[in-house]
DNA sequence: GACATTTAGTTTGATGTTAAACTATATAGT
DNA sequence: ACTATATAGTTTAACATCAAACTAAATGTC
């Protein structure tokens, strides 16, 4: 290679994105109650959005990770009765997820507990900034995930 | 909470970059050769610019992960002799880590591997368009380091 | 100098992630 | 119908992370 890592700006750039990632889960998972983390969170805020009835395949894709991964996850949201976990009648297969009343619960206290670290943050760097930065994101996702297949 | 998380820009934005770090470091591994890993070669890369001599505390700072994390890897750039851990001689607590030769070999056929896929994505999205993006992701980085301690 | 506090590093236990092997069921091809 | 392939989910092994408890050494206080 002729040039050092350091001077290629992708690099930089994703060495960035990598270390906010760190610490920005680190500071959201450390106000959240009831030892939510944000895998957990991210689960349930999906199903609130989509009102459930989701397959764990369907979930795991949206989250972008693996299915692996997913069955962790749900197991643990399971174990704790924020989600319920069915066998899905039609195909032997699969199986269907939904919140449970607890699960809205924690879900609602998980977004009380966010708002004065999400208010902070908001506060150091408007809308507008964030806006301008966003659509170069979602761009960068695609073509990764794109790549992942 | 009046507001639903996701009409939280902040909460998109940080959610937007998590999923990048996930897809990149795991797009990144996959080429990288000897099951490198993202941490184990940003240490490398650290040992490498600053000439090595290193306390495991300065390293864990400069990542910007725990102790207790760098000590895992750390322990397993060392078995496999990619460096060299010695007891500070002015300090008993402390630690110097240094880059052995074969950890340079390694560095540097890992840049080496990465590069087809830099040459990618760099070509996707040219420097100009990171350099815009860049100083909001290092002040948020900041933000986020300062909140931390 | 003795005792308290701070600092460097390790360990432990819980969480998350991937890739790859595995099970069970569904679908397709002949 | 049978057989082969594809799909949904689980399991395993290896890696990473954090927080908190812990050890050992240095520093500060009196």
């Amino acid at each position: 290679m002729s040039e050092n890592s350091d001077q290629n700006l992708m690099f930089r750039f994703l060495n960035e994105i990598g270390i906010i990632a760190q610490l920005s889960g680190n500071a959201l998972e450390k106000v959240m109650p009831g030892g939510m983390t944000m895998p957990q969170f991210t689960v349930l805020n999906h199903l609130t959005r989509l009102g459930g009835n989701q397959t764990p395949l369907q979930i795991a894709n949206a989250m972008q990770v693996t299915k692996g991964a997913m069955t962790n996850t749900l197991g643990h949201l399971e174990r704790a009765d924020l989600i319920i976990v069915v066998p899905d009648a039609k195909d032997g297969r699969s199986k269907r997820v939904d919140i449970t009343d607890a699960g809205r619960r924690a879900h609602a206290m998980t977004i009380s507990a966010l708002g004065p670290e999400f208010a902070y943050l908001s506060d150091m760097f408007p809308d507008s900034r964030l806006k301008e930065a966003l659509p170069l994101l979602e761009e960068l996702r695609k073509v990764l995930d794109a790549r992942r297949n």
